[in-house]
DNA sequence: GTAATTGCAAATACTTTGCCACGTA
DNA sequence: TACGTGGCAAAGTATTTGCAATTAC
């Protein structure tokens, strides 16, 4: 795992400015359990009234092109994010009803197809999305 | 893969009704190559002008609330939705920069780890998404 | 006839851009 | 100083709801 001042050196490698902004929402994005929509860390009790939601919007944009943010598309209507740190990502299991979010401790399951996949299509820096939806007890209870 | 009858079959056993905008929704679905999203189906040949994007919308929430149709969040900004057929579901390669949508001809990699999952977490009516991102061949010599 | 379904309009939700002020390097 | 970044306001895009009219059964 990446601390603080190793993802702030690679933002100044990538020639971004180390602002208050940044700094901040790299500490809740590396707080967080879960993936982060902007609307949480807007949220974010370290950032609320700090940060206008559209500069956390364009930060989150350049950590993105700049390779240290993973953007998921599990949740129905937000993006959610999350760091690209050294270690490996995870796969998460939505509820259906609910909508709660679990990440899954496992190793990744089909990291070799990915490789696989790379190779046979010829697409470049490949990733992927894994993500498990199901009824939790419960709601099924409910 | 079901037929446009047993899909209407399936519909009724549900007790949907089966007006002339359920008829139309169904048979583009089935055509389509490909996920389609809400605008997708607005703009469909078949659809165009006699369904409005209402209708649609709240005949996919029918469908989807009926277990026939599967709702996908691989795209960005619109979810895309896909009939649930009796065959096996599909995964996809999607390109990053420019949002083109591929089916992979692949058996499912995940289905017995689906299982073991829902077994030891206890979520039930377990179902996935497993997409692939990259950079496709013409975007990345562009 | 009754209840589900439709279409229009409008509201809501989330994301993105314009523009000018500000702060980092 | 120069240029990346910040904040406010407003636009853009997708989804969802209210309600009266219509239609399937």
């Amino acid at each position: 795992m990446d601390t603080q001042e190793q993802l702030l050196d690679r933002c100044r490698e990538a020639g971004l400015r180390i602002t208050r902004g940044l700094q901040e929402i790299l500490r809740a994005l590396l707080t967080a359990e879960l993936p982060q929509s902007l609307l949480d860390l807007e949220a974010h009790p370290d950032l609320k009234g700090t940060c206008d939601r559209t500069t956390i919007f364009r930060t989150l944009q350049r950590l993105e092109s700049v390779g240290l943010l993973r953007r998921l598309n599990f949740a129905r209507r937000e993006a959610k994010f999350t760091l690209n740190t050294g270690r490996q990502h995870r796969e998460y299991l939505i509820c259906a009803q609910c909508g709660e979010v679990r990440a899954l401790e496992m190793s990744c399951p089909v990291h070799e197809l990915e490789t696989r996949l790379s190779e046979e299509t010829s697409y470049q820096n490949m990733t992927h999305e894994l993500t498990f939806y199901g009824t939790c007890p419960t709601c099924a209870t409910a």
